[in-house]
DNA sequence: TATTGTTATACTCTATAACTATA
DNA sequence: TATAGTTATAGAGTATAACAATA
């Protein structure tokens, strides 16, 4: 259910705010992308592993967790799949034994090749109701909105509670 | 773990898509919601079940399904426990036995009116950074995205999939 | 002692399917 | 037969806590 997030096709008496009106179209965003993902055989989750592990390699799984605001036990299975499935592998560091070396496999980096295309797909496909400067628009807005709510140290930080 | 919501204060090296943004910044406000609302001592899933009670009595267990994009069976859990907390009361349709119509309690009220007044400060909390000019851009821009995406009937639904 | 990664477990949220009662 | 509501169950997704290996 999307509670929060319904999407009533009927008009509501009073006017939807804009708090509600972006979790509900934050929610579908994140639906659609979720449906991108799966045409390429790959969850979100493994989506944001292979992002960070492209752009940051030798991550070990401690690091990629306090990256992706979760727990270490929750990078295992994660982790676990994409080495089976030949995206992602292990080595053990030389100057720590207990850390790995997260690397993306060859077929883990045309598997992230592949994630970059549909995620600029995904988003034309979100925006194509939007002017190119309106869609500018929201993203300026959306930018202060995400620095207001992030960089402020006295409000509880979103990733991993 | 956020995978697609993540919130790392780290810049990435390449500029944020407006779609990524949407997603982080619709889960912010979800997740600020639900606090709210557990100060009043409600699940998103009851503000929603309030609100629409509100707006429209003598519901059933049916359409507030409908209307909220879940299943039958998910209200039943939500309006027993409702119904326990005095906040909603069930009574049997005179034309119909097989349905309920559903109605909310003066307690019930009262708590939809605090509901009111906690959304109109999460929305003034979340909106803070943004000139009175800027959010109603975003409001509108928000509106389109939302009309271009459930006003389609070509692309799946959002609610109930 | 502290830290990385692992395992086992549990919890939350939600959907599916079979059932009952009414129509 | 069809529909409203109910129950039991199961599946995602994720977190917590105890543990082994290494530092």
């Amino acid at each position: 259910m999307e509670y929060y997030h319904e999407m009533d096709p009927r008009r509501p008496a009073t006017p939807q705010r804009t708090s509600f009106l972006l979790a509900q179209v934050g929610a579908l965003a994140s639906k659609r992308f979720a449906e991108h993902t799966r045409t390429l055989g790959l969850t979100p989750g493994d989506a944001g592993v292979l992002r960070l592990l492209g752009r940051s390699p030798a991550l070990s799984q401690r690091e990629l967790a306090d990256r992706l605001g979760t727990v270490p036990s929750r990078i295992v299975s994660l982790v676990d799949s994409l080495e089976t499935r030949g995206l992602v592998e292990r080595s053990r560091s030389t100057t720590d034994r207990r850390n790995y070396e997260l690397r993306l496999t060859p077929s883990g980096q045309e598997h992230l090749a592949r994630l970059r295309r549909v995620a600029e797909q995904h988003e034309t496909e979100l925006l194509a109701s939007l002017t190119p400067e309106e869609a500018a628009q929201l993203h300026n807005l959306l930018q202060v909105l995400a620095a207001a709510h992030t960089l402020d140290p006295d409000l509880h930080q979103e990733t991993g509670r």
